[in-house]
DNA sequence: CCAGACATGTAAATTGTTACATGATTGT
DNA sequence: ACAATCATGTAACAATTTACATGTCTGG
C-alpha cells in the first residue's frame, strides 16, 4: 500500500491541509494513485502518530484546519520505502471482464454503447493531461526533477490515449453483427 | 466489483472446480481480473446461494472436490451486467509514485534497481502473451468470439510494452547523475 | 507410513468505499 | 438569520490480503 508514502511525497513537495491534498489526490497525484478525503484524513492522523509528519492549527483558515509538514523521519521513511521492491500492480480492468463476457455470450448485449461513453471520458482526461504538458512542460530547464515529473504525466497521456486505441479496435469488432447462426468466412 | 461475473464468465467458456478456476485466474482471466483462491471459493459459495451456478461433487477428484457449472439465472444476470456502465478503473501504480517521490527528494537512491528488476518482470509477462498469441490466434477463423478474445490478449500485450518503453524511459532519467548543487544547462 | 501435492476452507487484519455528522465561516 | 461552502471527522460496510487449518490422495 502506498497511500501513506504518496502522501508524503505530496507533502515534500508542498505542505498543506487534509483537503488541500485531497484537491491535489483529485488532480496531479490522483492521475496514478487514487484516494478520497477520509482515507487521506484517517492516513495523515496515522503519519502523525508515527512522528512522520507534523501539523499546526491555520488560524486564518475556517474551521479547525490544520497544516500538514514533513518532518526530517518522514523524509527518512520516503528514502527507505524508495529502495523497496515495486509489487506489479494490481491490473483490474471491468471492460475486459465486459468484453470476454459477451464474448461468451454471443452478443446480444449493448455494451458497444458503454465502450464508446467511457471512451469519451478517457478522452476528456487525455485532454486535460495534454493541457497540463503544454503549460507546464513545454521547453523548460530540463532539470532531474522537471524530467520525472514530466515522465510521470506521459505515463498517465500514454495510457489514456492506448485505451482510446483499444475501444476503438473493441467498437469494430462489437460493432460486425453476429452471423446467424455459423457462417464461415469463405 | 466485478469478481462475481468474471467467475460467471469464466464457467461460461468452461465449468471448473474452485482451484482450476484458481488456475484460470492465474493464467488467462488473471491478465486484466486478478483474485486469490480464497476470494474464489468465498464467490462460488456467494454465487451458488444465489443460484447462479450449481456445483457438483467430482468422485474422481481428490477430498471434497467440486465442480460449478453456470444455471440459466447467472447467464442472465451476466447479459443484464454487460449493460451496466463500466466506472473507470482505480488506476493505482506504485512505481509512478515512487519516481515522483524520487523527483522530490532529488534521487540518491537506487529506484533505478527496482525499476530494472520490475522491466524484467514486465518483459517476462509479454514474452508469455506473445506465446500465447502466437498459439491460440495465428491466422484461425476469425469469428466474432475469436476476435474479442483476440483483443483482450492484445490489450494486455499493448500494456506491457507500454510499461517496458516507460521503464526504459524512466532509466535514461534516472541514470543522469544528480547535479552536485544546481547546475544549469547553459 | 510419511512427504508432498491436491482441494477447500476459516480467521484476522488491512484497505477502501459510502453515507452521514459536526461545526465554522462567508455572503446575502 | 440563513444557505452555501469549507473543513474535519465517525460509523458502517465491502473488498482484499495474509496466514493458517483441515482433510485427501499419490508415490516412494
Amino acid at each position: 500500500m502506498s497511500l501513506p508514502h504518496a502522501l508524503l511525497t505530496a507533502l515534500m513537495e508542498r505542505p498543506g491541509s487534509g483537503l488541500e491534498l485531497a484537491e491535489r489526490f483529485a488532480r496531479s497525484i490522483g492521475h496514478f494513485w487514487h484516494a478520497t478525503h477520509q482515507q487521506i484524513y484517517r492516513e495523515l492522523a496515522r503519519l502523525e502518530a508515527a512522528g512522520w509528519v507534523q501539523s499546526t492549527p491555520v488560524p486564518e483558515g475556517r474551521g479547525r484546519k490544520r497544516s500538514y509538514a514533513i518532518l526530517p523521519a518522514g523524509r527518512a521513511e520516503l528514502l527507505r520505502w524508495l529502495g523497496e521492491p515495486s509489487p506489479p500492480p494490481p491490473l483490474r480492468d471491468e471492460l475486459m471482464v465486459r468484453l470476454r463476457a459477451d464474448a461468451a455470450l454471443g452478443g446480444h448485449s449493448d455494451l458497444a454503447a458503454a465502450v464508446a461513453q467511457r471512451t469519451a471520458m478517457h478522452e476528456k482526461k487525455l485532454a486535460l493531461y495534454q493541457h497540463f504538458e503544454s503549460k507546464d512542460f513545454a521547453g523548460k530547464a530540463a532539470s532531474r526533477e522537471h524530467r520525472l515529473r514530466h515522465l510521470v504525466l506521459k505515463a498517465g497521456i500514454r495510457q489514456e490515449q492506448l485505451w482510446i486505441e483499444l475501444a476503438r479496435e473493441a467498437l469494430e469488432v462489437l460493432q460486425t453483427p453476429v452471423p446467424a447462426k455459423d457462417t464461415p468466412a469463405a
